[in-house]
DNA sequence: AGATTACATGCTGATATGGGAATATGTCAA
DNA sequence: TTGACATATTCCCATATCAGCATGTAATCT
């Protein structure tokens, strides 16, 4: 068996620096295509393939104007690497650190004062 | 050129699922190989070979302990991930619809009472 | 020493990738 | 219709992948 395929979830499809890019730029909204070429520095077939894996992972749609098509993000989609990393966000937070100190004085107390067994 | 390696960075190497699930065990803490083969239910290569794209990243440190291999959990080389990530949360989270809300609402005021300009 | 346990590495094979270049499709304009 | 512009698709190719299986290495036990 080989690497799952790109477009098998939005993890794959993110895994790949230029559509990270791509998606940075169209958070700043929708765009034709010729405006992420001209932006990324990409070339044009390189980046319609990658919106093309963009899209089949939903995390973009796109819209036919005229002779252009204008694609806008979805970040819906990438909603579950949120929720996914989310959970670790505690290896590197402060915050946490600090949650984690008071739920350790409170354990000692607890342990302290013996309530049952 | 073909797909960036795996071990490139956390955004690879993540993109396996399980890669993924071995560090959501070891997120409940320190565990010898053997343990994530049986949890998990893979074969023990493979989850070596796993576990070497995850110490690639940083995503996970071994200490020998015997004839076991601890591993163990070091989140903080998915915060890029995190960090990434979370400036879409506004795509999804209900608590930016109702920020978004309240700037459409300022925005208008100050369009009404014409400020300088 | 020999055997066993725990883990890592090497090899094979099917497969999907991503860039480049060429070409196809679609839309508007003269 | 012919042409220009915007975008998508196709072909080629070097490469890295992941599973499976076999084998290598290190530590421990008898």
């Amino acid at each position: 068996m080989a690497r799952a395929a790109t477009t098998t979830d939005a993890f794959n499809a993110v895994a790949e620096p230029r559509r990270r890019a791509i998606l940075d730029v169209l958070a700043g909204g929708e765009r034709p295509v010729n405006d992420l070429v001209r932006v990324l520095g990409l070339a044009q077939p390189q980046v319609s393939k990658h919106l093309r894996v963009l899209r089949e992972v939903g995390a973009v749609d796109v819209r036919g104007e005229g002779r252009q098509r204008l694609y806008r993000l979805n970040g819906h989609a990438l909603k579950p690497i949120h929720d996914w990393v989310k959970a670790y966000e505690r290896s590197w937070s402060e915050r946490f650190d600090r949650l984690d100190a008071v739920l350790e004085e409170l354990k000692q107390k607890e342990e302290g004062d013996g309530g049952d067994e």
